[in-house]
DNA sequence: CGTCTATCTTGACAGATATCGAATCAATGC
DNA sequence: GCATTGATTCGATATCTGTCAAGATAGACG
């Protein structure tokens, strides 16, 4: 609660694309659960791996965090759930990647304009 | 698991701020608390009317969702530790507003380039 | 000061989540 | 077919989270 007042506020401007996009109960559901696939710090680490590459084997996944098998598939889960990845077995290994329309969607609601 | 391939996958290309940003074990803790307080459609709601007006009264909020008003404090404070908005106490009320780099933030990480 | 209103804090609790280890499934190669 | 390796699913558990009801605070105003 600091006493500072932002200019954005003192400009009397609204901020971004959430103040403008029609967050309705149902889109704040779909939103909110991409987000907070992204809550999370293993799985934002993750994000941002995949996101770097064109894709990204599951084998490269595990050995950079110091977590069981089982929880790494929960959490890629988690994020293909939000529809922020999405993967494909292709013989032994599988590929994960990410979804650039989805991030673009996040981004834009947080744009400030 | 779709068998779609993606147009930037294609391309070999990576696609946001997050495959550039030095996404470390801290900075994620730090990032993903910013996320997991958007991770919620209450507070996801709240934020989005918060940043549609320069600043907002609690009292204005509360009735737009039926909960009580502890758990609206708890969401409101929620949002305020994670840095998105800040609040101040003016007489009777207390009004919240936006923290534009804060979302600012989270924008230019997700962000396709 | 006492009371009323707005907001926040606390305590309790049901449901969600992160994690592990074990079991299972999918391909590969012998 | 069987054993091996990579990945997912399942069962269990400890922790976290969203919620309410009740109590505590902060101002405003008689």
């Amino acid at each position: 609660m600091t006493a500072v007042v932002p200019s954005a506020r003192a400009a009397g401007a609204t901020c971004c694309g959430l103040a403008t996009s029609p967050v309705t109960a149902e889109d704040a559901e779909r939103l909110a659960r991409m987000f907070k696939a992204l809550g999370d710090p293993v799985r934002l680490r993750m994000a941002a791996m995949i996101a770097a590459q064109p894709e990204l084997c599951v084998c490269e996944i595990t050995p950079a965090f110091d977590l069981s098998s089982g929880t790494i598939s929960h959490h890629l889960k988690t994020l293909r759930d939000a529809g922020l990845v999405d993967s494909e077995r292709r013989g032994t290994y599988v590929y994960y990647w990410i979804q650039p329309e989805a991030l673009g969607t996040l981004s834009a609601l947080l744009a400030v304009h």
